[in-house]
DNA sequence: TTCGATTGCGTGCTCGAACACTTTTTTAAA
DNA sequence: TTTAAAAAAGTGTTCGAGCACGCAATCGAA
């Protein structure tokens, strides 16, 4: 069998008619009698065309200017990784004339955010990554791209009542659930469970809340609650100092501490204490492959890590604006990715891109 | 800054010659001046020159013509992801002129796999993916493949002393290793850990033997092989019946059983064993989401799955195949896929391809 | 010098889709 | 019936690389 493929001429030959009308017909573009354009139509999906991208972006030649903004790495270095899914993207897509111009806030200030997206406004860009960490900020922006026809993509932090493109990240419900089992499968005996939120704003930060319900509720759900005591504590200090004092605290609360779920990027706080005291039968889990987190991955202090795959989202981000500007391909209105379980065994695959 | 797609013409022009000279100088298809040759190398490096590789494959419009040789999915269901990785790679290429023609053989007989070995040969595809089940069968045939000229990526199953252009898979051993590691991370007391080959003919499957390895070095490596007892064991029976028998023996032995570890993807067979005889203790790790697996994840009787990504494979061996032939990319010998966990909570994920 | 062969190099067509431009047909008004 | 305007349909160029073809210059032999 062979496979034939079917070019706009084919069409028009079989229609009786000639390429310039199929074109029309194809894009909307203009005036063609109906009983032409129904012959046409009718032929398109009988002979199952699928126009020719290779042929199509050679001649369109087009530049796609895309926005991000994002982060400043040098400031948390959680955020190398997107950037270096940006530029994967961009690599792939610069064939297709897509470019992207880089828009990096501080991720400490408000301010600079809302600079930043002035900034954007300013450019006005095809499309839009944003990664929209200070919640009540980025409200007003939102509306303000939609009004200007500019398509966003959020990652990493997803915000309900906001129509965008698509978001893309992890389920963070599913993600405590999953912390939960992984912790749940090393206790041991019954005893206290710690969900830490470290350093972190938890009222501009509602995935976090997110994950420990799903946390929560898996031990509620596997009826389990009776045997585990979950507590939750936000635990904030200044860089130089570290958890110790909180972390003394508690303990001396719930000399049963079994297990510390920590929500965000920063276990590496809670190891180097762990191992400061050598607790070594205290369970750990934690977020995203981090250099310090790595390390106490691999000194086998942090038991699990969770990947949310920052450098993904950075990648798809880009892709699914692609996809939906160039490609003209539908869109899901969520993009979960894996959570992925990483520990010292695997931890390679999952460190360099494919 | 403007970002300026150097072309051939860009080049010629700046050698003060013509498009088809360059063209030559590329393509080393003759009789160029030297000193013209010299200067047309220079400028391409001086602008780095990168082909388009839109207009290229408009351009060539040639077809592959690929093979693949692998296993009927319908007496095995592990296989079905292999092909539907296949299909996928098939639909992204067809732009490029791949065709993928298929030639399943029987899994369980190595006649049929030199059968369609032989077919392959009087088809003579421009490259070819292959599962290499049997070893010993197969070996003839690498060599008249080289001797042919065409290509072939293995995946699956690893092979010694072959040169393929790249084979995609697993470590086999940081695989053991990290089964190792999660039973461990769910033994509360010492005991006897069984590595259990299930159903598989162990002299032609040096993969297998290769995971106990990195199994039992773990607990090697951990100091632990003094509190965990790890024996081995080859459980063959026909499928009507169950490892019931070979299972009542061990336990019989080894009455402190804390943890199974299957090396294939038969680990639902023990799952059965286990929930017929509510043995909810005995932890228990296996490989691949095919159905009867998930139902015991889904259940809890199962914790955790490594997933081989059979999918991914399919998808990467054709795309390597692909990169080396149409896109003339470097291909690494060894590709080796991640290692994923998988569990209740995250199972969903690595169910639907990306 | 003339002819043929070889080497070196330039021209122009091709791929399929996009789109500007031109030509033909239809419709409405004079 | 003529004519202009509007609608419909057709033609031809373009994108960048590949490659066939053919022209021009050079060389050697007669």
């Amino acid at each position: 069998m062979k496979k034939k493929i079917v070019r706009i001429k084919d069409i028009a030959e079989k229609a009786q008619t000639s390429k310039g009308t199929v074109d029309r017909v194809l894009h909307n573009r203009g005036r063609v009698a109906d009983d032409v354009r129904e012959r046409i139509l009718a032929i398109i999906k009988e002979l199952n065309y699928e126009p020719n991208l290779i042929a199509q972006s050679l001649k369109s030649q087009r530049a796609f200017n895309l926005a991000a903004l994002i982060p400043d790495p040098n400031l948390d270095s959680y955020w190398e990784a997107p950037h270096a899914g940006l530029e994967k993207a961009e690599k792939e897509l610069r064939q297709y004339g897509v470019h992207i111009s880089k828009f990096i806030f501080n991720s400490h200030s408000e301010s600079s955010f809302i600079a930043k997206a002035k900034e954007v406004i300013r450019e006005h860009p095809d499309g839009l990554l944003i990664a929209p960490i200070f919640y009540k900020e980025a409200l007003p922006f939102f509306k303000e791209w939609a009004d200007m026809g500019i398509p966003y993509v959020l990652f990493n932090t997803q915000i309900e009542h906001v129509a965008p493109l698509c978001y893309i990240g992890q389920d963070s419900y599913r993600s405590g659930s999953l912390a939960a089992k992984i912790l749940r499968f090393g206790l041991h005996s019954p005893g206290t469970v710690l969900v830490a939120h470290v350093n972190e704003d938890i009222s501009n930060s509602a995935h976090l809340i997110t994950k420990e319900d799903g946390f929560r509720n898996y031990f509620k759900g596997e009826k389990l609650d009776g045997t585990f005591n979950v507590i939750s504590r936000e635990i904030n200090f200044p860089d130089e100092e570290g958890p110790d004092k909180q972390l003394d605290e508690i303990r001396a609360q719930h000399p049963d501490l079994g297990a510390v779920y920590v929500t965000n990027s920063k276990a590496f706080e809670v190891a180097a204490y762990l191992e400061k005291n050598a607790l070594k039968d205290i369970k750990l889990v934690g977020y995203d492959l981090i250099e310090h987190n790595q390390h106490y991955l691999n000194k086998g202090i942090i038991d699990f890590l969770i990947n949310q795959n920052p450098l993904g989202q950075g990648y798809w981000g880009i892709h699914q604006l692609a996809n939906h500007l160039i490609f003209k391909k539908e869109i899901p209105a969520i993009k979960f990715l894996p959570l992925d379980i990483i520990t010292r065994e695997n931890l390679d695959y999952y460190l360099d891109p494919q």
